[in-house]
RNA sequence: GCGCCCGUAGCUCAAUGGAUAGAGCGUUGCCCUCCGAAGGCAAAGGCUACUGGUUCGAGCCCAGUCGGGCGCACCA
């Protein structure tokens, strides 16, 4: 079987600790300690091992051969051995806002979180294509028509008109209409036939949905660019309706018999998905496990476990434990009405992305100035030549979605796995994070009345109890600014923004990225606006520094390239890190010779926050080594030295901005 | 009622079933005639909510209890 590797709690127990002894003394019926002791002395003749301690109860500490270990150096560091290309493809969908009103915090982790999680499938070779979801024909769009036509009056063009922020003016029109609609339990009829008309695709009503949602899709995505957050590809609601996914998918439903039609009960006149063993695992995949994508999936056999073993035979705990049996439950998908439910449309939604239903959308080109990259749509008018294969289907999708809609997309699965089979349903994964909610103290500063009971208040966009997205990376902006503005009174206006800006992004990423998913951000503006301790700008400014060393050597005369290339021929890195020098640096090159198994654990267990912490191991060795005015690059004792140590910052330079780029984190010129 | 998540230092969070439970913030001391102090060093701070169990070993697994949050619609 496989060996299990554990890091030692310790730098100065051992490099690497091997709790195998344990494992054996369970099947030998020995001591652990001993058999510790007899396996050491066979562990340390390996090549690459200095030496093998017997430590605790009976782990084997490895010391790695540090001077063997530089030989690896060039490779780890710089041209890191990046998985090559897999087959297949993997669909990440995120962001999914409602195209009716600006986004808030909760969509920036949301976003933040996928496109994250994007960038680490891509550093492990996958081939990645990233969706946005527009519900344009939702009753939130139709809610803001109903106040752009009734409350104010409004025709396409004087909406046209409306300058500035677009998607905070319908904002607070939506919150508008919805006390509206509170005075008058009549006018909520006016939603229905405002959905009606959009649905539709017909009429004045539909244009003005159209365009509303469309612009505001827009600000949304000029939004996330500015937080590095791009998309491949916007499917449109309105284009699975007008190219009857559905109708394909309920086919399918029907055929494969995971529908029934109900006679009688409370669902009578309804097709139901039946929710039983049968189609879907009880457990949610969040937290489970034993749910993640299987290895060929994901992470090539990385998992380290041997195998299984809650022991056969033996009695686990008080009892065997047996697989939950829910009664069985029903979902209805259409109404007795014959209309389809959200989660019906999603099944079929899914199928497509699965390349399971055998229907795709036609694209157009998504022409957009704020974007870097192609940008796509899906369209029901004319195609745009040139599209990739969007439609060609992903053997693994991860839908991020809040765990609020755990129970919906259990049954999403569900319906896959009926129609497309326990594969399918297996490559559908619920990437769910928990909500952002605001402290007492960030409330009460927008004005928000505060239960004094509560630690924290709810964050909901539909009471208006948030932070605008926008405004958010203002605030950081502007406290960034003004940080520079005391360093550095000098610097001009330009420069500034530019710093403030990257400081803004890599504070915000940061900061959404170094929770669990499964935990609730009570966010705190005075936390959220932190640069220093484990932080966004913390990880920059150790990039920053390092590079100004290396710029200040090079003003005083000194020639990089030559001094790297000095230290390099003369193979000076080995002999120097056995120096206690060198020590003091060696949980920083042990740090970042981790970070491919940082990532690989990452994408392995669904949870970017592992990569969080690992950039902030990197950044505090390196802080810890340099900061020591012994250590100093410029008045080195003599040339060898000197060689080495622009090695080390050099080293650390490009693997940090590396690590950084996987976070969507900047490395500003100067802070 | 059923299901899921959370409970770890004053606060915010870590910890593939492994060693003395770790970070950051805050607090208290130090360190810029030293490549940027958005930094470094050090100290204080813990019955991992509680009770049992499984295990050589439990913050983690199992059963239960107590707190807190969220889901369980012919809403989207």
């Amino acid at each position: 079987g496989e060996i299990l590797v554990q890091t030692t709690p310790k730098l100065d127990l051992g490099d690497m600790a091997l709790p195998l002894a344990f494992e054996l003394a369970k099947k030998i019926g020995r001591k652990p300690r001993e058999i510790a002791q007899e396996l050491a002395p066979k562990l340390a003749v390996v090549e690459g091992i200095a030496r093998a301690d017997v430590a605790g109860g009976g782990f084997i500490n490895l010391f790695l051969d540090r001077s063997a270990f530089t030989k690896h150096l060039s490779t780890f560091v710089t041209t890191r051995p990046a998985p090559g290309p897999r087959d297949g493809r993997v669909i990440v969908e995120h962001t999914s806002i409602n195209p009716n009103k600006a986004a808030h915090i909760g969509h920036v982790r949301n976003s933040i979180l996928g496109d994250t999680f994007v960038r680490l499938l891509r550093a492990r070779g996958y081939n990645v294509l990233t969706q946005n979801y527009i519900d344009d024909t939702g009753v939130q769009v139709a809610d803001v028509i109903v106040g752009f036509e009734t409350i104010e009056n409004k025709s396409l063009a004087e909406v046209r008109a409306v300058e500035g922020h677009f998607d905070y003016y319908c904002w607070d029109l939506y919150a508008q209409v919805f006390e509206w609609y509170g005075e008058d339990k009549e006018r909520k009829a006016l939603q229905a036939k405002a959905l009606h008309a959009i649905e539709k695709h017909e009429g004045p009503t539909a244009e003005l949905g159209e365009y509303v949602a469309a612009r505001i899709v827009r600000a949304h995505i000029a939004t996330m660019a500015r937080l590095n957050i791009g998309y491949d590809l916007l499917v449109r609601e309105s284009d699975i309706l007008r190219q009857h996914f559905w109708a394909k998918a309920f086919d399918l439903l029907k055929e494969t018999k995971a529908i029934e039609f109900q006679t009688e009960g409370k669902a009578n006149g309804c097709w139901v998905l039946r929710m039983d063993r049968g189609n879907t695992d009880r457990s949610d995949s969040e937290s489970s496990p034993q749910t993640a994508p299987p290895a060929d999936l994901l992470g090539e056999g990385a998992s380290t476990k041997d195998a299984t073993d809650p022991k056969p035979g033996s009695p686990r705990g008080g009892g065997a434990v047996a697989p939950r049996i829910q009664d069985d439950e029903n979902k209805i998908i259409v109404r007795s009405n014959g209309t389809v439910t959200y989660t019906g449309k999603d099944i079929a939604y899914q199928l497509w992305k699965l390349g399971k239903l055998g229907l795709d959308f036609r694209y157009r080109r998504h022409e957009d100035s704020t974007v870097a990259r192609p940008l796509w749509s899906s369209t029901s008018g004319d195609a745009d030549p040139g599209a990739p294969p969007f439609g060609a289907g992903a053997s693994l999708v991860f839908n991020v979605i809040d765990v609020g809609q755990s129970y919906p997309q259990r049954v999403v699965k569900a319906g896959v796995a009926a129609v497309a089979g326990p594969e399918a349903a297996e490559g559908t994964r619920h990437l769910g994070y928990e909500k952002v909610v605001l402290s007492k103290a960030t409330a009460k500063e927008l004005g928000y009345e505060v239960d004094e009971d509560g630690g924290s208040v709810k964050v909901s966009g539909r009471r208006g109890l948030v932070v605008k997205a926008d405004d958010l990376i203002e605030a950081l902006k502007a406290k960034a600014s003004s940080e520079i503005a005391t360093r550095d009174p000098e610097r001009s206006q330009a420069d500034r923004e530019k710093a403030a800006h990257d400081i803004a992004v890599g504070a915000l990423r940061y900061f959404m990225l170094r929770f669990s998913r499964n935990r609730i951000i009570t966010f705190d503006m005075e936390e959220a606006l932190a640069f220093t301790g484990e932080t966004g700008p913390y990880i920059q400014n150790s990039v920053v520094r390092a590079r100004s060393i290396l710029a200040k050597i090079s003003a005083e005369g000194h020639d990089v390239a030559a001094l790297l290339k000095r230290a390099h021929d003369q193979g000076l890195l080995s002999t120097w890190l056995a120096t206690p020098e060198g020590s003091s640096a060696w949980s920083l090159f042990l740090a970042m010779a981790r970070t491919e198994e940082a990532i690989e654990t990452a994408v392995r267990t669904e949870e970017p926050s592992v990569m969080t912490r690992h950039a902030f191991q990197i950044a505090q060795a390196f802080h810890g080594y340099y900061q020591n005015p012994a250590h100093t690059v410029l008045r080195a004792e003599n040339e060898d030295l000197r060689s080495v140590r622009v090695l080390v910052v050099d080293l650390f330079v490009k693997h940090m901005t590396d690590v950084a780029s996987h976070l969507g984190i900047p490395i500003p010129d100067r802070m």
